[in-house]
DNA sequence: GACCGTTATTAGTATATGCTAATTTAAAAA
DNA sequence: TTTTTAAATTAGCATATACTAATAACGGTC
């Protein structure tokens, strides 16, 4: 088992949080959410079967054992990663910088951090450590709320940490975990979301809304 | 000024510890030190020069001025990046992990690492940030002191620091920064220096001690 | 000046990663 | 069923990085 290069390790660990929203592995949503074209993705993917980390046949493209276990320590490093630089950096610019460190980390660094942040169950966008699924079950996406409804941010979903504009948006309004707010309306027909939060309204649509637990 | 690649870095900080040191760079040497084989140093090395981060005439390999600005910024990425790991790692173990996180370190981490860090002038081993070398200019190699002579371990050499063999060893016989130790013995015709430190008599190689000041 | 050993370079090959342009396959709509 | 659209793949190409084997250059020595 020879070291998994970056490129790998994204399209693994991209492919872990579609499977474990149960999403479908498709060829040019790969492509749009890594930036590279699809050819491109046929191409690794192609490597990622003769691996042995991926099956594809009909019934679709999912991770094997191996490509899975691989999948989770990427997962789990990158979110150790964001705890670690938690306490430097914005909290909107976490994600972006642990995506390049976290190929980086060792299995003794990952362990050592583990023990040093306290055995956390999610990174600091709420989203749950491989394993830790359960703890955040509960959790529903704005888009599922009701008018009127007091609502406590809980978690960023992995999807909506990747666009830096959105996050840095977030931020800015005080969208940031364990905030309090209050769901102003839901329209459906319109496709938004207005949140009063720190005495300011805040639209979002449902694309980002459906992000948001 | 693309982002450079994690192979470009490596020479580039590996050169500027050479020229910093006033060591000729030569290509089996890189190579060793590289582990990478001649060719593959000529080859690269042809790119770099490409590139404007080298020039390679008669008067021998250099950096340029681009060259030498992003030598010295991974070099002081490594170092913080090992700061950064000194709570958490082993002694010994610092330099190899910084060097897998050296590359994905951005100016945003590096600033805000110097400060939490308070401005550190020299890496956990004793060796200077890019422009503190005075600070280090007065401590002398263990292979340049006299027997019975009382020395405080201040710095072990970056091209030792690489051999992770010889840390471990090192770290073992409580060979660190700021341990005290009494020189017993220096025997150039058999290239040893046999050192007194925590009770015990350790002796090292010419090939280590002049890495250790 | 010829020879030796070290160092550097060519030549030829391989792999991972990416691209564009063109084509095929499959799914959905008409 | 035919048409249209979306998704996937093929073909062809480029670059960075690495290797081995073979050759050239250089620096000293005899």
């Amino acid at each position: 088992m020879d070291k998994l290069s970056t490129t790998i390790e994204d399209y693994l660990s991209l492919m872990y949080v579609l499977e474990r929203d149960n999403e479908p592995v498709v060829g040019v949503h790969l492509a749009e959410l890594l930036g590279v074209t699809p050819p491109t993705v046929t191409n690794t993917l192609k490597r990622m079967s003769r691996d042995g980390l991926i099956v594809m046949d009909k019934k679709g493209t999912r991770l094997t054992k191996t490509g899975r276990e691989s999948a989770r320590t990427v997962t789990r490093r990158h979110m150790l990663t964001e705890w670690m630089m938690a306490r430097m950096l914005p909290w909107s610019k976490l994600h972006g910088e642990a995506h390049n460190l976290e190929h980086a980390i060792s299995a003794e660094v990952e362990t050592a951090l583990f023990e040093e942040l306290g055995h956390p169950q999610t990174c600091p966008h709420g989203n749950p450590f491989p394993g830790c699924e359960e703890a955040v079950a509960s959790w529903i996406p704005l888009t599922e709320t009701s008018p009127n409804q007091k609502v406590v941010i809980k978690r960023i979903h992995e999807l909506a940490e990747q666009n830096s504009v959105l996050m840095a948006f977030l931020e800015g309004k005080g969208i940031m975990l364990n905030a309090q707010a209050i769901v102003l309306e839901i329209l459906p027909f319109n496709q938004t979301v207005t949140l009063e939060i720190q005495g300011q309204a805040v639209t979002l649509g449902f694309a980002s809304a459906r992000y948001i637990f």
